[in-house]
RNA sequence: GGUGGCAUGGCCAAGCGGUAAGGCAGAGGUCUGCAAAACCUCCAUCCCCAGUUCAAAUCUGGGUGCCACCUCCA
């Protein structure tokens, strides 16, 4: 078996070979940063995030990097409502996007560059396409001519027929519509305004336009050609047709092997978005549900597919967890030494996720592995015996180990809660069990009911064990 | 109008020609004075119709219903 991959440009799975032995040169499409992330933004960046993880657990070199759009008019929106300016906004939520990815627990890039310091690429690219005839200047502005380009519409499936005909109102309404000789041009370059930012170039003071900095970008961090390009499916069309007309015109090359891309993400049924007031951010996501829940959840659904964010859902993702971080912990306390991971296990992982990642399929795997040693705690606990050899039992550990490190799962410890955020301290409780303990060896099960319906209401469990001693813990 | 996708148990979701993974919830049982926790067991023939095949959730044709994209978008 080997991995495939599903290619948006050919739609099709096909079997994935790298460029160069051994290494992967992979691209993101990152995020333009004027606001905190959403869980729109989780989902790509986790996904992708797995991808790249499982690759280097294939043994693939992965050179990862990820863009920031930080030139845009929403961004300059941003910064007049905040009295600030395009660069400290910028800033600002760039500084927020790496709180919420480490928060995830997703591996950093190995490079972020930012549109602002990649001008000089810009502009050369921009030359370069110009100079083949594939660019206009145009009243301070530059066009690229999406019809000198044969094979425009090669990813979204579109011809340019086909999108003027009935397409939506906003071509027509197009303030750029008298400058550009076809309506499908886009802008490469953007005469400067007044009052913003903008930078020197051989068409005037400007800006870049949107699509030009990731093709820009590759090619100077990557290459003419890379292997896997991704982003989210929106940006199939036009930011990704944009971005393959501009570098293929330019340098006669493909931009990428192969194209991926992830599903978008609706909220309760309903697709998020900021007008219908959806728009759930990471942050305040993550003060609800576990970091590791949500990366769970969004894996128990193929990254392709639409996934709707419910609370139904992340609530059975956290039971989820809480069995999976159990069986983690659990292996701390066994014998690892000389035991090594069950190759087949792994094997048969590997069999299912390199058929397109199918890392839902994977996952049926790992709770296996995670059941059985969950079992195993429990019953060490409540009886105070394995029914299994520890060694198998590290074997287990050791292979389910292996796997949550390649879908980047961390445990943690529940957090011990300070005695000050509950209504009884532990000396009191303990008080109180002293007396219920009293009562039922009296009989009196009244009283002890009452004595445990006051714990309970405290937020307090209480566990009778066989030994006789009871347990307790808080909600 | 154009293009693409999806439809599997109460919910989420794999499977992509060989007789339905997994998660959550639920039911019964063991244990317990009762609980809680734990452990054991159980729980679907895959939107409809018609084909192809020894064999179809999986392929073909036709329906029905959702959804996304068509220059703001992860």
């Amino acid at each position: 078996m080997t991995l495939s991959l599903y290619n948006t440009l050919n739609r099709r799975s096909e079997p994935f070979a790298p460029l160069e032995a051994g290494k992967v040169k992979m691209y993101c499409c990152g995020i333009t940063v004027y606001d905190y992330c959403h869980l729109g933004h989780a989902r790509t960046c986790l996904s992708w995030d797995v991808v790249r993880r499982y690759l280097q657990w294939s043994g693939y070199a992965v050179n990862y990097i990820q863009n920031f759009t930080d030139i845009d008019d929403k961004i300059l929106n941003r910064a007049r409502q905040e009295n600030s300016s395009m660069a400290e906004v910028a800033d600002k939520y760039i500084d927020a996007y790496h709180e919420d990815m480490a928060a995830l627990h997703i591996q950093p890039a190995d490079e972020y560059p930012r549109a602002t310091h990649c001008l000089d690429g810009i502009q050369k690219l921009i030359t370069d396409l110009e100079q083949k005839g594939f660019a206009y200047a145009s009243q301070g502005d530059v066009y690229y001519s999406v019809r000198k380009f044969e094979g425009y519409g090669k990813l979204s499936g579109r011809k340019l027929e086909d999108m003027q005909a009935g397409a939506s109102g906003r071509v027509e309404t197009d303030p750029e519509a008298d400058i550009k000789q076809d309506p499908c041009d886009f802008a490469l370059w953007k005469g400067a305004k007044e009052g913003e930012p903008s930078w020197r170039s051989p068409w005037g003071e400007g800006r870049p336009g949107w699509h030009i900095e990731c093709s820009a970008m590759v090619r100077d961090r990557l290459g003419e050609t890379i292997d896997i390009h991704v982003g989210g499916s929106d940006l199939i069309f036009p930011h990704h047709e944009n971005e393959i007309a501009q570098s293929e015109a330019a340098t006669g090359q493909p931009l990428a092997q192969y194209w991926m891309h992830n599903g978008m993400v609706k909220v309760e049924g309903e697709k998020m978005s900021k007008s219908l007031g959806n728009f759930i951010t990471i942050r305040d996501l993550l003060k609800t549900y576990d970091p590791m829940a949500v990366r769970l959840f969004i894996l128990q659904a193929h990254y392709t597919k639409p996934l709707d964010f419910t609370d139904e859902a992340l609530q059975a993702a956290t039971k989820g967890w809480e069995t999976l971080n159990e069986a983690l912990l659990f292996g701390e306390e066994l014998p690892t030494q000389d035991i090594s991971a069950d190759a087949g296990i792994l094997q048969k992982f590997r069999d299912i996720v390199d058929k397109d990642l199918n890392f839902s399929g994977g996952l049926a795997i790992v709770f296996e592995l995670a059941k059985e040693l969950k079992k195993e705690k429990n019953i060490l606990v409540h009886e105070g015996k394995l029914t299994q050899n520890p060694q198998i039992l590290a074997t287990v550990w050791l292979t389910l180990k292996e796997l949550a490190d390649v879908l980047g799962f961390v445990a943690s410890e529940k957090a011990a809660v300070a005695d000050d955020e509950f209504s009884l301290t532990a000396e009191e409780i303990e008080d109180i069990l002293r007396q219920r303990k009293e009562a039922r060896a009296n009989k009196d099960y009244a009283e002890g009911d009452r004595l445990r319906d006051v714990l309970v209401e405290a937020g307090i469990t209480i566990m009778d064990r066989p030994s006789g001693k009871t347990e307790w813990y808080r909600e």
